[in-house]
DNA sequence: TTGTTAATAT
DNA sequence: AATATTAACA
């Protein structure tokens, strides 16, 4: 009776809001082909649970839709949890973008159900690792289970340049210790898996909400040059990071900072640019008088890009990571700095130090 | 601890 | 080719 009602008017509303997802995943239907299955069979799903709640209605039986509730409910609460406000993976994901004061209560209030969920939502995000994150509830649900592991792979690999490791990634289940998420057990997980031939960690994709938090702290700190990694990695708050992993990627942010800006338009062809050796250095033969920016590592203004610009740009040169994406160079403008690695002032120190000694 | 470099793996 | 991990060194 009104049973009936509640449960229909629920169903609708589930399908509208699906509906509405899978409008927004639509988009992405080329990166996300999982997530929109999932989401249209789910709409299936309570289509037929509401034609099969009709049906009892007028037989009067009430049995057969416990299944399909069984079935495809979960996937909704978990992906979906429109009581509280309709959010989607990616509004989850503005959500702790640009206000870093309430990171306070992400560690205070959660334990109730929904924050749970997010928490999960969060780990599947942001990190590529498999393994220890279903922590119970998949009784019932291998299907499911499935379904999401998909999904974690699909959407790391949707998001980032590098595809990650998309395929070492089924063998994760067993009887694990399945509760904990931290790095401690990712550490110890490792050890076991490459104990006994290598003792290499699984690689982290830095996943653009990574990268996101990631560059929030360096914002924090005062940009890439005065951050040290473990003030990023604290502020960072991501559990199982390592100051070693935070130190690579710092490695390579400043790697991309001081590469040279793609501002040098190559329209004439001949334009190698000539460099000229300065005092150990090479430096574009036009201004020289740049040498000693250049050295320092800070604001430099010749071959080497924009240097503070990333506060607000993922990455300082170019990027295909985050944005749309821009057609990538089709001319590849390689002369660039001669020296690959030729990197900051500790170097040339170094190298004079080298020649005086 | 931090910054670099180099070797190696993915 | 780009990235990530690791070890070694300053």
């Amino acid at each position: 009776m009104k049973n009936y009602n509640q449960k229909r008017e629920r169903c609708c509303e589930y399908i509208e809001a699906l509906e509405e997802e899978r409008r927004k995943i639509n988009v992405f239907q080329r990166e996300l082909p999982l997530c929109l299955e999932l989401v249209t069979q789910a709409i299936e799903a309570y289509k037929k649970e509401i034609s099969e709640t009709t049906m009892e209605n007028i037989c009067g039986q009430s049995e057969c839709s416990e299944q399909t509730t069984g079935e495809c409910g979960p996937v909704l609460d978990l992906f979906i949890p429109i009581k509280h406000c309709s959010t989607s993976i990616e509004e989850e994901n503005e959500e702790d973008d640009d206000d870093d004061e309430h990171e306070s209560h992400e560690t205070d209030i959660d334990f109730n159900d929904k924050s749970m969920k997010s928490e999960w939502l969060k780990y599947v995000q942001l990190w590529n690792q498999p393994d220890t994150v279903l922590s119970d509830k998949e009784g019932s649900q291998h299907e499911i289970g499935r379904v999401v592991e998909a999904i974690k792979r699909n959407d790391g690999a949707a998001f980032h340049q590098t595809p990650c490791s998309e395929t070492s990634n089924e063998k994760n289940e067993e009887g694990k210790s399945p509760t904990t998420i931290n790095g401690g057990d990712q550490k110890k997980e490792a050890e076991k898996d490459y104990g006994r031939r290598g003792q290499r960690k699984q690689r982290r994709c830095w996943s653009q909400e990574l990268h996101r938090r990631f560059l929030n702290a360096l914002k924090q700190l005062g940009g890439p040059h005065v951050a040290t990694p473990k003030q990023i990695r604290e502020l960072m708050k991501i559990d199982g990071l390592t100051n070693d992993e935070v130190k690579s990627h710092l490695q390579k942010y400043r790697l991309h900072t001081r590469r040279p800006s793609q501002t040098t338009p190559n329209n004439n062809n001949s334009q190698t640019q000539h460099f000229v050796v300065v005092g150990g250095i090479w430096v574009p033969q036009s201004n020289h008088s740049t040498a000693n920016a250049a050295t320092t590592g800070g604001t430099t203004t010749g071959i080497y890009g924009p240097i503070v610009s990333p506060l607000l740009s993922d990455w300082p040169s170019h990027s295909n990571i985050g944005r749309t994406i821009t057609e990538e160079g089709s001319n590849k403008r390689i002369i660039r700095c001669s020296s690959p690695a030729m990197s900051s002032s500790t170097r040339i120190i170094k190298m004079k130090n080298a020649k005086i000694s």
